[in-house]
DNA sequence: CAAGATTGACGAATCAATCTTT
DNA sequence: AAAGATTGATTCGTCAATCTTG
């Protein structure tokens, strides 16, 4: 399709393209290395990954599920799925909420804990090798910067 | 998990760590975003539009299935499996290549080429809106730099 | 036999529908 | 009735195995 369309669409210009471009290869080859590198040495997908992380983070290992849908950036049909795996595998366990029935509480197992205190470093590794290693101190903030604007307008 | 582990793993730090979550949900709700317009709008994926707009940019609408696996970041098999459901609703063609039979060439239909036409507006207007409206001129050249590092390391 | 491509089985995400608790 | 959560059907991507052409 070529830039000589009626009038309406703004196209990009040469360099918004060449950035679009490498931009989607970013968000396309850089979780396809995390997944790999997660599902090689731990059978855990990126997404796994974080809910066990996320758990960890909370002083009792627990987290409402529509909370941790929310925290993953996963619908909660997902989370769904996905945590009865991690139950069928022993890293996480759900009890309804004893204050109120209708939440569903994930709790991170201790053999869950054990598995992400093993995975972690090895994780942290590679998302420091692939992401900022390659980044100076001011491309540190500029990214963090540029992400913030981004996410924003993705509400 | 605590920055307070055994020595090897050196952790992030919290700007790092703020930058990598800001990151990561980017690359998690961006391409959802351009999904969803395009699902909307044209019954595309992401990944199926691209190949269709990679082949509109070919002066004969033709691309190897391995050339265009390359350029759309994706596997052969995906490509494949991808082509063959495009295939079925008349917006591509495949024939082996005339000149080395090893090869199949994707060909972009009339009709194929018909619909990439009326979606590419909306889908640059959404790209326009969530990424590029959102960036300084000055952003948009870090941006390029930025992914371009990152880029080479995932080879 | 090597490279390009396809196939089929399986695993995981989506969507809509349903169930449960308040 | 509404919010939280689960379920089942469908679809898509992956992996490994296979087919084909030169």
């Amino acid at each position: 399709v070529s830039p000589t369309s009626p009038n309406k669409p703004r196209w990009l210009t040469s360099e918004e393209e060449a950035t679009w471009r490498a931009l989607a290869s970013v968000m396309v080859k850089l979780p396809w290395a995390l997944e790999c590198q997660l599902q090689g040495e731990a059978e855990l997908s990126f997404i796994e990954y974080h809910v066990l992380a996320r758990l960890s983070e909370e002083p009792d290992h627990t987290l409402r599920m529509s909370v941790l849908a929310e925290l993953a950036n996963s619908s909660l049909s997902r989370l769904s799925h996905l945590v009865k795996r991690l139950e069928s595998r022993g890293l996480v366990r759900r009890e309804p909420d004893p204050t109120d029935g209708r939440f569903t509480n994930a709790i991170l197992t201790k053999i869950g804990y054990a598995k992400l205190v093993a995975t972690a470093p090895g994780h942290v590794a590679a998302v420091r090798e692939l992401v900022f290693d390659q980044l100076s101190a001011t491309q540190l903030k500029q990214l963090n910067h540029i992400c913030r604007g981004l996410l924003q307008q993705l509400q």
